[in-house]
RNA sequence: CGGGGCGUGGCGCAGCCUGGUAGCGCGCACCGUUCGGGUCGGUGAGGUCGGAGGUUCAAAUCCUCUCGCCCCGACCA
C-alpha cells in the first residue's frame, strides 16, 4: 500500500529545533524517523523501507560469500560476558530478571557466538565457519548524537569467522571484504576503507568503511594511494627552518603560556618550538611527551606506542614535581618521549620556571610516532588532506581474543588442541541510510540512491479528486506496480506545491507527474530526483516499460 | 565526566528580567474558494506552561529540589 493518502507519512515544514546535522533534520522533517528518547528511535514506514533495503542489499552480499545467516538473542547471561571479560565496560546495559540473575544486552555477539561454536566445533574438519545475523544492539553511549547516526539502541550486521589459524583467518578476512566492497558500491554511496586502530585489546589488521560527509564523527587522512583514519595515520611532517641563531639562552617570555602567543611574541615559527604534553600510565607514571609546536599528540598512537592506556597528567600532579603548565620542559627527573617529528637541533621549550623559555639542543636519540598528522603533511611526497566520513562498517581480525576464554578450540590432525582464530564484521544499515541522506541532499531535500529509495518511482496526481489527472495517475500507478516497480502515489486532496515539495523532501529517485498540461500530450513528466534534472516526458501509451528503463539509467 | 543551552497546544516560537486568570505563525476540524509550486476568506477545537515542594492575596514568571532533551569536549568493545 503505498497511497500518499493513506501512508503514515508526517512530512514536517520545519526541522525539530535542537537538529543540527542535516541527515537528522531532513530524516525527521520528511516522515522516516521518530525520537523516542536520547538515543533511541523508531523507523516509521518509509525509513524502515529504506532500512530493509540496505539490510536486503547486505544479506545477498553475505550469502554469496557463503556467510550462513542465523539470529541470538538480545537479552543475555552476564556470565558470558564476565568469562570474556567485557562485563566491565561502562556502556553495557546491565538487568536482572525476576529472581535477581544478572543479565546484560549485547552490544556486539562475540560471547554468544563463540560460546554456541565451543559446543559444536569439535575438529579442523567442521572449520571454517562464516557466520552472521541482523540483530538489535544496546549501547549505553555517553553521548547519543545526530539522529540515528550515533545511537543507544540500534541494528546491526554482525558477521564473524573462525578459522584454525592465521592463514585461515587472512582468507576469510579478504572474503569478507569483497563482499563489503559489493555491499556499498550496491548501495550508492561514495566511500572508502582506512586502516584503523586495532584497539588495546590484540587483534592483528583492521578496516574500516568510511562514507566522507560533513556530520561524520571520524577524521580521515588522505592521499593518492592512502586512507587512514586519523587515529593510525602516520605521514612526513612539514619542514620548518631551523631556529634563528639569534634566539638563544633563556627567554623572558611573561603570560606566554600558549604556543601561538610564544610563537608571536618570538617572532619564530610554531615548528621551532617544543610543547610538552605531560601523561601518565600504569608502569611509567610522569612522563613528558615533547612534540613539535605546530604538532598535536594523537593519544591512540601514543597508547600504542607504549602499549598500555595513557591518561593526562592532574594539576597536582604537575605541581608536585615543579611543573608549570605553558613554561613546562624536559627537566632531570622526568621522563621524556620525544615525537618521530622532533629531528636533533634547537629548539624553545620551557624553562619549567614562570615567565620563562629556553632554547635547548635536542640530541639525536630514540623517537616514537604519536602526532595527529596535520593537513599539509606528506605520505611519499603526496600531500595530506583530512576530511570527516561516517564510519559504516568495520572488519577486525581478532585472534583468539574470544576463542581462549570461552574455550573454543578444535583438534588438529594431530590431535592437539587448538584455539579457534576468529574475525569480526559489522555494518551499520541506519548509517547507511543516513550516509546516503549526507551526501546527495540538496537545498529541496532528499536524494536517495536508486538501491536503497524507498520507492522507485513517485507518482504525483494533479488535479482535483475525480479529475481525469486523477484517474490517468491511478492507471499509471497499477501499470507500474504490475512492471515490477516500488511506486509511491500522491492521492491527497492538497495543492500542487504542497505535492511537489513533499516529493523533493522525500527523495525518491523518479518523479512523475500527471497534470492537466501533461495530460493535453498523453504524456506524464519525468524528472530525476538527482540534479533536479528534467527527462523527457514518458508517453502514458506503454509507461511501465518506459519507465523501467528510465529508472534503471538512474543513479 | 567537564562546559554551555533548552523544556509553554502536533511543529516552530514570544511571554519570564519587572508576579496579576496564556499569546503568535504553521498545522488541524468545518464552510466557501482555488486546483501546475505550501491559494484565499471565514468559523472553531486544542495547553496540568516537564514534575514536586516553597515564597506570595496571587506563580509560566521568584526560590529549592528533581526529571527530560540538545550542543561542544572527553569517551567510543
Amino acid at each position: 500500500m503505498a497511497r500518499l493518502s493513506q501512508l503514515l507519512l508526517p512530512t514536517e515544514r520545519e526541522a525539530p529545533a535542537d537538529a543540527e546535522a542535516l541527515s537528522h533534520k531532513l530524516m525527521v522533517r520528511a516522515g522516516l524517523i521518530r525520537q523516542v528518547g536520547s538515543g533511541l528511535w523508531s523507523w516509521l514506514p518509509a525509513g524502515w523501507r529504506v532500512h530493509q533495503n540496505v539490510v536486503q542489499i547486505v544479506r545477498e552480499e553475505m550469502d554469496a560469500v557463503g556467510c550462513q545467516e542465523m539470529l541470538m538473542p538480545v537479552v543475555t547471561p552476564a556470565e558470558l560476558w564476565k568469562r570474556s571479560g567485557r562485563h566491565g565496560i561502562s556502556e553495557l546495559f546491565r538487568l536482572q530478571d525476576r529472581r535477581g540473575a544478572e543479565l546484560i544486552l549485547a552490544m556486539s555477539h562475540e560471547e554468544t557466538l563463540t560460546f554456541h561454536m565451543a559446543g559444536a566445533v569439535r575438529s579442523y574438519r567442521d572449520l571454517p565457519k562464516l557466520i552472521y545475523h541482523f540483530q538489535t544492539k544496546g549501547r549505553d553511549e555517553p553521548r547519543p548524537r545526530a539522529g540515528v547516526l550515533r545511537t543507544r539502541e540500534f541494528i546491526m550486521k554482525d558477521a564473524y569467522s573462525f578459522d584454525r589459524d592465521l592463514a585461515g583467518l587472512d582468507e576469510s578476512y579478504e572474503r569478507l571484504a569483497g563482499a563489503y566492497d559489493r555491499v556499498f558500491d550496491r548501495s550508492g554511496l561514495e566511500w572508502y576503507s582506512v586502516e584503523a586502530d586495532v584497539g588495546m585489546m590484540g587483534g592483528t589488521g583492521a578496516h574500516e568503511y568510511m562514507a566522507p560527509c560533513p556530520a561524520g564523527e571520524n577524521d580521515v587522512a588522505l592521499a593518492p594511494g592512502y586512507a587512514a583514519n586519523v587515529e593510525v595515520a602516520c605521514a612526513d611532517p612539514q619542514a620548518v627552518p631551523p631556529l634563528p641563531e639569534s634566539v638563544s639562552g633563556e627567554l623572558h617570555t611573561p603570560g606566554a603560556t600558549t604556543i601561538e602567543a610564544l610563537a608571536g611574541h618570538l617572532g619564530v615559527p610554531a615548528g621551532n618550538l617544543l610543547k610538552a604534553f605531560p601523561i601518565v600510565t600504569e608502569s611509567r607514571g610522569l612522563v613528558l611527551v615533547l612534540l613539535r609546536g605546530d604538532h598535536r599528540v594523537q593519544e591512540i598512537k601514543l597508547a600504542n606506542a607504549l602499549g598500555e592506556a595513557v591518561r593526562q597528567a592532574t594539576p597536582d600532579e604537575l605541581s608536585e614535581l615543579g611543573l608549570e603548565a605553558g613554561f613546562m620542559g624536559p627537566r632531570e627527573g622526568v621522563e621524556v618521549l620525544y615525537d618521530a617529528a622532533v629531528t636533533p637541533g634547537r629548539y624553545v621549550t620551557g624553562a619549567n620556571r614562570s615567565d620563562h623559555h629556553v632554547v635547548i639542543e635536542v640530541p639525536a636519540g630514540e623517537r616514537h610516532d604519536v602526532r595527529r598528522v596535520e593537513e599539509g603533511d606528506t605520505v611519499g611526497g603526496r600531500t595530506i588532506r583530512i576530511e570527516p566520513a561516517i564510519e559504516i562498517g568495520n572488519i577486525f581480525k581478532l585472534g583468539t581474543r574470544y576463542s581462549e576464554p570461552l574455550g573454543a578450540t578444535y583438534l588438529d590432525e594431530n590431535g592437539s588442541e587448538r584455539p579457534i582464530v576468529m574475525g569480526s564484521y559489522g555494518i551499520g544499515p541506519a548509517r547507511i541510510a543516513a550516509a546516503a541522506v549526507e551526501q546527495f541532499a540538496d537545498e529541496r531535500g532528499i536524494s536517495w540512491p536508486r538501491s536503497i529509495a524507498p520507492w522507485d518511482v513517485h507518482v504525483v496526481a494533479l488535479g482535483k479528486a475525480g479529475s481525469a489527472e486523477r484517474a490517468e495517475a491511478e492507471k499509471l500507478y497499477g501499470g507500474l506496480q504490475e512492471a515490477g516497480l516500488q511506486v509511491l502515489l500522491d492521492d491527497r486532496d492538497a495543492g500542487t506545491g504542497e505535492k511537489l515539495t513533499d516529493a523533493e523532501l522525500l527523495g525518491v529517485p523518479l518523479r512523475l507527474v500527471i497534470g492537466r498540461r501533461s495530460l493535453e500530450s498523453g504524456t506524464a513528466e519525468a524528472q530525476a530526483r538527482r540534479g533536479g534534472r528534467d527527462l523527457d516526458p514518458v508517453a502514458l501509451q506503454g509507461a511501465p516499460e518506459a519507465v523501467s528503463g528510465l529508472w534503471r539509467s538512474l543513479p
